[in-house]
DNA sequence: TTGAAGCTGTCAAATTCGTTACAGTGGCGG
DNA sequence: CCGCCACTGTAACGAATTTGACAGCTTCAA
């Protein structure tokens, strides 16, 4: 085992290789990372059936990262980790997340983590599955808008919608578009606004004539909330700040990726059906190709 | 190991032990706690060796505390400092704990941070910061581009990008169209993919052609990478996993937020004076509505 | 001084572990 | 469609570990 660390640990190590893995060594990975570096302070039959995948894989992949055997690869783990509990200093980089003043991946991490959370306490758990209620009414029709910046949100969401459900479109963000959208705008239908800091100036005169159309606004919207709330049947505030010039759309995403779960969840007969066509008119498109 | 102890540790054990203990079990204790756990980590040859006693009295130590055997004395010390080293980590899921299963909102959030702080640990620091200077480096011309999915997430990033410097292009999902977008990149340039699971048939041709051209590939992939990575000069791979039908694209997203702040704070000056004419044009394109 | 009790190490049996060889499987290119 | 190659798991082997039995040693008291 002597032979061949330097200063390198077992992670990096791993990383470095990660693009040359194969599938079970993946596996291997994952589940050492899931508890780094216990996981693999196991027998290799306790390791190799944690990841489930077999021992000699485990041993291949010990040998690709230049151990000789398990028991090598055991003891360069041990050392680091051994090094790291006698360190007091190198403790603190070992939980990276809670150190908020190293690099800027965990400093945006640690804001994501709170903003997350944060929007968890804001949002009324009622509104949101009154809103999946609309979304996945069948009957209504979908349409999605965002500003400048959010509308790469609104557009995530409506290409997941679409897949789950008839009836999605995505209102474009610029205003002269907005006419002939709102002329497919009816009684009943459902429009989810993103809007965010920064507020649109524009976006209050559309929702506004969306609504007298008859049709329900849903709003998403930062902590601040948007001077669309009044027009909206239901909102939604989130927790949007980082350490950044701009705002954080991770949360916003967040919530349209629950939903789109949620309305999945909430009509599965209909949308495995439509999930199964679109497999199958895939395979198509592929085959046309 | 889960017959006697409840939330007793090892240590504990032993100090209250202590004064009924051996010569021999004496050593093993002062061994032990010269480098606890670890030392306790190993075989118990090597323990053995380590204290200078046989074999046989390490097994009578651990019968002595309550183990059934050597391996159960060994499992109990592998779970205390399990523990311990998760707990940091861990206390993030206290909030969640709250209705850790009920709400659809609660299991996403939950799976949302366990793939943030997984991808934490596969990602390795220096990719990306090599990647922040090839892209925050002005005599380059930057090309985002995304799959069918992704495609708003490089939306998203193009979007901030271009706020932060100039020449920035979004590459249509369309490949009909990377013909003429080909026409444009040349020795230097950088191109940022997004290629997550179901990735892009089509992908490879079109980064094959840039590279060919002399491009640079910055690939952001899941932890299963794609076949891109070969192509690539850097990859970043990321957990993405979601109690959905679909892959999150939150932690893409976590990322490309993180490039652009980091991007910024890169190159400062130029950045702000960039901004700041930004914002004196979009009050000319307000005024003149 | 002697015997007994307890502690410790040596040794060997049984089990588990780590490793190698080999065969089956699936994907890819011709 | 076929053959090749890479990957993965099964099975068997050898090595190491764990454990129990036994004998030597020390210590203490009679």
């Amino acid at each position: 085992m002597r032979a061949q660390q330097r200063s390198t640990t077992v992670a990096e190590r791993l990383r470095l290789k990660a693009a040359e893995l194969t599938a079970a060594e993946r596996k291997l990975m994952t589940a050492l990372f899931a508890n780094y570096p216990m996981a693999g302070l196991v027998s290799i039959t306790e390791f190799a059936r944690e990841a489930a995948v077999s021992t000699p894989s485990v041993l291949r992949l010990a040998k690709k990262l230049g151990f000789a055997g398990f028991p090598s690869f055991q003891e360069a783990l041990r050392a680091e980790l051994s090094a790291q509990l006698q360190n007091p200093i190198a403790k603190h980089d070992r939980w990276s997340a809670d150190a908020p003043d190293t690099h800027i991946l965990n400093r945006f991490a640690q804001a994501a983590m709170e903003n997350l959370s944060g929007s968890l306490k804001l949002v009324d758990h009622r509104a949101f599955d009154a809103i999946v209620a609309l979304l996945a009414d069948r009957k209504r029709h979908i349409h999605l808008g965002g500003g400048r910046i959010t509308c790469a949100v609104a557009s995530y969401l409506a290409t997941h919608l679409q897949m789950a459900r008839p009836h999605v479109s995505l209102i474009p963000t610029t205003p002269s578009f907005w006419p002939q959208y709102l002329l497919d705008i009816g009684k009943g239908d459902v429009i989810v606004l993103f809007d965010i800091r920064r507020y649109d100036a524009r976006m209050p005169d559309f929702a506004a004539s969306a609504r007298e159309r008859g049709a329900r606004i849903v709003l998403i919207t930062d902590q601040w909330i948007s001077p669309l709330a009044r027009l909206a049947v239901h909102t939604l505030p989130l927790r949007i700040e980082a350490p950044s010039s701009w705002d954080s759309n991770i949360v916003p995403l967040f919530v349209a990726e629950a939903l789109v779960s949620a309305v999945i969840n909430a009509s599965w007969p209909e949308t495995q059906a439509r999930i199964q066509e679109l497999e199958t008119l895939s395979d198509i498109g592929r085959r046309a190709r």
